[in-house]
DNA sequence: CGCTACGTTGAGAACAATCAACCCCGGTGG
DNA sequence: CCACCGGGGTTGATTGTTCTCAACGTAGCG
């Protein structure tokens, strides 16, 4: 792990949030120009390799993050190993937030990223003195508890064909919020990863996706691209139709 | 759905919330006794029967609601009638915050019950008036984000036994929160509400009711009680030991 | 060029779902 | 008062989707 000052000149009137081109979809989205040069003062740029830990369950939650580039993945462990992924996040995506003491959950690099780092301390000076910040957070919360109960749905009443579908879409749909294509869309994570983010085995997603491909619905590129040849079908199966 | 005026007597100094029982749970604990006034003036009282809907997925999201007695299930259902029940609250939890203009789930009574309903636009007021109110806010969402994680985690991961495991400890510890009896804990919805909790069918949840009967971990006592005479053995089970 | 991690495919097993019968209890009406 | 009805709960037999175990393929990287 990499850290950088998040300010590089201190004094200067450009912060570097300013040039921070996920900044609209992140929490920084709800200050103005001149309030930045704050948020850059409690902030510190972190760089993490693909498979990089950024903190485990259970250790003190000192800081909360910001993802600004590349894929970081959330997920909680069972005794024997088995592992629930709890989220994946992107740019502009927010981490960290715990009232404990502890973070809930451990995250991980997927792919080498950079994110943005407070002190939970200064976040919080931050909010009390940028009340649309707090509130900002609010709506970002709300959001992923949106997010959460559509996948409990998935989780708990979806096939493995419907969870694909349903995957594959989300991310469409993310890359299209970041300004990315929405149809040859990056799948950064391996066939591991996206089982345990849809209660399946590796063997499972893997079969399905052949499957999908033998229906023409998808395409596997290389790299871990994925054409949605049918997003209409793809939906369809999504939502159990 | 019968309603009746929170504040029963205009002008009064002791709104009817300085008589709740649950405040000190609810967002209200987030306020000073001659704050209640101005919370009692935006409420109203609901009273619901078993069975009785609150509102459904996809309708305006006007008002959001805070239990007072009773249980509520919220759920949501996919084309085809296949249902994923998201949480049950009980006295003090909250619901219907929802960033977009409709209800993200549907709500329902599971026993009698009586809630406290607050005009979204008027509680957006309180919450610019008491920031302590909206922090209290936020901090009840960060815990609802932990338990939807850690069901994520039970959905996606656990077997039959260990979900009913977690389930009943689950019952258990937030009924101890509300002051009430750990061991004999009150199960009020059916086996058909608790598997679509689960990710099960209701006879896989009678099953395994009774295989953790035979195993001497529980007793199943007459209207819905549970007596859980091995809480350890259950909580080594809900973890995976 | 070969190692290693990841992905795919196959065969068989297992856990939970499905289909079906029966029980129990509470409420209702004869 | 009791017979009937209906919803929920339990139990049994069977099916099926997904998991497990195993082998093999493939691509990136030192």
């Amino acid at each position: 792990m990499t850290l950088r000052p998040a300010q590089s000149r201190m004094g200067s009137n450009h912060s570097p949030c300013s040039a921070c081109s996920i900044r609209e979809l992140s929490l920084c989205g709800a200050l103005e120009e001149h309030e930045l040069a704050d948020v850059a003062a409690a902030a510190s740029g972190i760089e993490l390799d693909h498979g990089d830990p950024l903190f485990d369950e259970g250790e003190p939650a000192r800081y909360v993050f910001s993802v600004t580039s590349g894929a970081v993945k959330v997920y909680k462990l069972l005794a024997d190993g088995r592992r629930q992924m709890t989220g994946f996040l992107f740019p502009g995506d927010f981490l960290g937030l715990a009232d404990e003491e502890t973070y809930a959950y451990s995250a991980e690099a997927v792919t080498r990223s950079t994110l943005c780092r407070f002190a939970r301390r200064q976040l919080q000076a931050l909010l009390e003195r940028y009340p649309r910040m707090e509130r900002r957070l609010l709506t970002m919360a709300s959001h992923e508890l949106a997010a959460a109960q559509e996948q409990m749905l998935l989780l708990g009443r979806k096939t493995a064909r419907e969870k694909i579908a349903s995957f594959l879409l989300m991310l469409s749909r993310r890359a299209e919020l970041r300004g990315l294509d929405a149809s040859p869309v990056e799948v950064p994570m391996s066939r591991n990863d996206i089982g345990d983010y849809l209660g399946l085995t590796t063997e499972t997603v893997s079969r399905t996706f052949t499957q999908l491909k033998q229906d023409g619905r998808i395409r596997l590129l290389a790299r871990g691209r994925v054409d949605l040849l049918d997003r209409k079908g793809l939906h369809d199966i999504s939502e159990g139709l």
